[in-house]
RNA sequence: GUGAGUGUAGUGUAGUGGCCAGCACGAGAGUUUGUGGAACUCUUAGCGGGAGUUCGAAUCUCCUCACUCACCCCA
């Protein structure tokens, strides 16, 4: 690189320059259509919130809230974190409005920026963006199923072709302890075949080591008690109506018993969507969600049943971006571009730009430049449709040309029919 | 937090101990008088930082910083 700047973003946080602006508020549109049409409410909260709200809910010992968390001290002694995930807030927002007390379910959505301090690699930032959608207050299995089908779609309305998705059930706090048990006795039996991480992981989350991908647990794995095996009645037919709403809406899934998710509020079902393919494999979960049935009551609300998705915003615009290479980045082409020449024209053409402002016709210009050369050259770039010369002769007879970029044909017309002038062309 | 790799103008690169660190793209100005797209000319701007080895360092060593990738974990 260059002489270093005194500044740079700081690590893992990147600006989103114009050129990846209309990717995001594609994404961001799609979004917005589809959450608007299962009807979803938009809600924006705080970039921060109280610390014990994320470690509370998200789970005292998730790598999250251990050691991702940008949390710091008020002058007035409380501690604040900024976020690092959405359903914890949205969660605190429903208690906090009394939105139990509307009609149920309560649909919300937002997106916004996210923060964790992890180490920067592909697909993976310490600031970056979701998209969030939480259902409250409906325990029914066809709202997994439909929270499943939405993010299949946003993906699909973005034009992702070979997306899978990953289920599992994990039960809930019936029957997940006494899983907990079972798998922890069996781990301890073989702990001597277990990797370093994961007789640490038998202590404090013994389901991840379900999650290992060292080769030498895996033996032990594929032998392991399965969650599936163990759910309570209740949960047992949950999961399989979740699945039969999936084959309903024929959303091709993929059972993986392993599958277990990082932070502790999740019960019964989760899921993650991966691109199938290669980069997908690199780039990670593009969306991951489950039901959270506990979460509500736990932060301090009354029991309600919720189930939610969080899609990652950089993760989905990376495989976007490759494909939007071949189609046109440029935005909106403007057609008429202003040239002008001297300072008596640049006065007249600051005035001419308004009236253009106020009959909404796009329009370049180029006040700050002197030569109708390099004007023109702007202009060329610009790829405009028609010029506007104003120099020192027109605006003296109170005149402007008009110049047709492709043919080169010049008409001179009245100043003050400028603007109709133009949108009588335009029209054509 | 652990491990690996990389670091030359805005961007992409050449240059592995010695001639003013080249090239391309970009950007800006211009090639007689007020007219773009081509050509040409000029300008712009760089060895991430620090220390060391050496007569001499972009090049070797060390430290540091940054980025990238992987582990971990996740979106």
């Amino acid at each position: 690189m260059s002489k270093r700047p005194k500044f740079q973003t700081p690590t893992g946080m990147h600006d989103i320059l114009p050129e990846s602006q209309p990717l995001f508020q594609r994404t961001y549109n799609v979004a917005s259509v589809i959450a608007d049409f299962y009807n979803f409410n938009k809600i924006d909260t705080p970039i921060v919130e109280s610390a014990e709200l994320f470690s509370k809910g998200v789970g005292l010992n998730t790598d999250i809230v251990e050691k991702q968390m940008y949390t710091f001290r008020t002058k007035g002694g409380d501690y604040l974190t900024l976020r690092p995930e959405f359903t914890a807030a949205v969660v605190r927002a429903y208690i906090e409005h009394g939105m139990f007390n509307l009609p149920q379910p309560q649909k919300l959505y937002t997106y916004g920026p996210l923060f964790r301090m992890e180490r920067p690699q592909a697909g993976r930032f310490r600031q970056f963006h979701q998209i969030d959608f939480e259902v409250f207050g409906e325990a029914g299995a066809v709202i997994d199923a439909q929270i499943i089908q939405i993010s299949c779609n946003l993906l699909k309305e973005l034009k992702f072709k070979n997306i899978i998705v990953e289920i599992n059930s994990i039960g809930d706090n019936q029957c997940r302890p006494y899983y907990k048990k079972l798998l922890v006795n069996y781990l301890r039996s073989r702990e001597s075949s277990l990797c370093v991480d994961c007789r640490r992981r038998v202590k404090y989350n013994p389901l991840r080591v379900l999650d290992c991908k060292e080769e030498k647990c895996q033996p032990v794995k594929a032998q392991a008690p399965q969650l599936v095996d163990h759910l309570c009645n209740e949960c047992k037919s949950h999961f399989r109506q979740v699945l039969e709403f999936l084959d309903e809406v024929e959303i091709p899934y993929r059972l993986n018993p392993y599958l277990v998710r990082g932070l502790d509020y999740y019960t019964k079902t989760v899921f993650e969507i991966f691109e199938d393919s290669e980069q997908g494999q690199k780039q990670g979960t593009l969306i991951g969600g489950g039901r959270f049935d506990g979460l509500v009551k736990l932060l301090g609300g009354p029991d309600t049943p919720a189930c939610g998705a969080a899609a990652g915003v950089e993760r989905i615009i990376s495989f976007m971006e490759d494909r939007v290479k071949q189609e046109k980045t440029a935005g909106p082409a403007k057609k008429v571009f202003l040239a002008q020449l001297s300072e008596l024209a640049k006065r007249k053409s600051l005035k001419l730009f308004e009236e253009f402002r106020k009959a909404k016709v796009p329009i370049i210009e180029s006040l700050g430049k002197d030569s109708l050369k390099s004007q023109l050259r702007l202009a060329d770039k610009a790829e405009v449709t028609y010029a506007l010369i104003l120099g020192q002769k027109e605006a003296l007879d109170d005149t402007i040309i008009i110049r047709d970029m492709k043919t080169g044909k010049q008409d001179t017309v009245r100043f003050e029919k400028t603007v109709q002038e133009i949108q009588k062309r335009l029209k054509k």
